[in-house]
DNA sequence: CGTGAGCTTGAGACAGGTCAAGGGTGGTGG
DNA sequence: CCACCACCCTTGACCTGTCTCAAGCTCACG
């Protein structure tokens, strides 16, 4: 349980997106409705698949995934999630989810009860669509994935995650002059890839040795943008930012 | 334009869902407010990426599909939909949407002005809980296409989509005893499938010859239900089916 | 009866998978 | 302080699933 100013708790949701349309009361009533903030560690199942959900999960720092087993017990990442994701939010209206969600890294978690969620949203009509405007962010996000296992190649599938990540966490500001911390292990891009890990090492290589990106130690340095996104055929408005032209300017400048 | 008896418009919205928690007020709301019932012919494309969307369509009959295009212009279904489906609700909360919206054979829908579901969903909050939801469907559906794409083989894409086809069709009623229409060509399964027309053709083969199933003139029959969805991996709990107990148990019966 | 759209099959190429081995590094315990 | 181990990264050799290119077939329709 850690001590948070009031008002800091959603400072990430929708940022980058819709935050400044949000009324200020409804911020407020989201912020006073959490019930609580919570530390998870490493390579934790958070939630798993069929079981009913009574909460949702608002991510504060780190980064959780979620994903899907086949029979022989192979992960498929079907999401990655960045701080500001309100990432259970679809468990709200379903009930249940179809998938696990689970820790990469170390995470800092805020979570609401349903029944809080009810309470507030009933006389909120604006904030109800503003969350229901968050769900389909991700619904956006995994058509461009369906977009990127079924028609792009190796490289093009990491290059595409690569851009996606990168502004996405610029968006919440933790990405800057094309460098971010993206604490996975190849094994994971390989999960979210739809590849083998040791295909992934190689396409890691080729696109280092072509001085496209690096990706060591937890750190992706993009080193050439605009070859990434020709590579991995990335167009960011999928993303519904709010400055789509402004954010390119400015990555444009720090690169 | 076509006049249809007071009450039918949506009488496959989320039949085999939650529509039977519908409240009927809502319903009717609902019914009153539509703006437009119309025709389309094949291979039509009615909404483009980007472009502002300001009303939303509900499929009536026939099979409409979602895409997007790769630099060199191959497509890749990002969705299929079926009647009962209410196609681009995603354009409602977010104004916009992220790839195309195109008919495969003939369609009848029923379209919506953005501005006369904010009217009736303003006061609603459980039938825009209703609206969501449907859209979060969508989202369960993409889940399983990334895990489709990114850990079945080519036999098990075709075998899963198949599998899942059948079992939304049979929510509203439009496959009986492991049969449906499905008035798609080969080339369209394989733009589903992120594989080649020539790769499905040999697929299809493949599961002919091994008696699990067959597609032809613009029908699937379903031999061997059982095998089909061991090979596709399906598991029909990301559809969110009211009775999926009763409804494995109808459909064991008739095969 | 010709034409075109969709289906079918074959032969060869290649992207990515599989299997196997080795290397680096940080943590832990003797 | 060193030895060991676990985890992750890296590389090589070979294999296979799917793509590509090309040709022929079927059938509905003008």
């Amino acid at each position: 349980m850690t001590a948070l100013v009031d008002g800091q708790v959603t400072a990430k949701f929708l940022l980058g997106r819709r935050r400044d349309q949000m009324d200020p009361d409804d911020i407020a009533a989201l912020e006073r409705s959490v019930s609580a903030i919570r530390d998870l560690p490493t390579r934790r199942t958070l939630i798993r698949a069929g079981e009913p959900v009574v909460e949702s999960t608002l991510l504060l720092e780190g980064i959780l995934c979620r994903y899907m087993d086949d029979r022989a017990g192979h992960r498929q990442l079907v999401a990655i999630h960045v701080p500001g994701d309100f990432v259970d939010l679809h468990g709200f209206p379903m009930g249940r989810l179809d998938h696990d969600i689970a820790t990469i890294g170390p995470v800092k978690v805020a979570v609401w009860k349903h029944g809080a969620l009810e309470d507030i949203l009933a006389p909120r009509p604006k904030l109800q669509r503003m969350l229901w405007f968050s769900t389909l962010l991700d619904a956006a996000m995994h058509r461009e994935w369906i977009f990127r296992l079924g028609r792009l190649g190796a490289d093009g599938r990491v290059a595409h995650l690569i851009c996606e990540l990168e502004e996405r966490l610029a968006m919440v500001g933790l990405s800057r002059g094309g460098t971010y911390g993206l604490p996975l292990i190849q094994a994971d891009l390989a999960e979210a890839c739809g590849l083998t890990n040791v295909h992934v090492n190689r396409v890691l290589r080729a696109l280092r040795e072509q001085e496209l990106m690096t990706f060591r130690d937890g750190r992706v340095t993009i080193l050439n943008r605009p070859q990434l996104r020709v590579l991995g055929e990335f167009e960011p408005g999928y993303l519904y930012g709010n400055h789509p032209e402004k954010v390119a300017e400015a990555l444009a400048g720090a690169a």
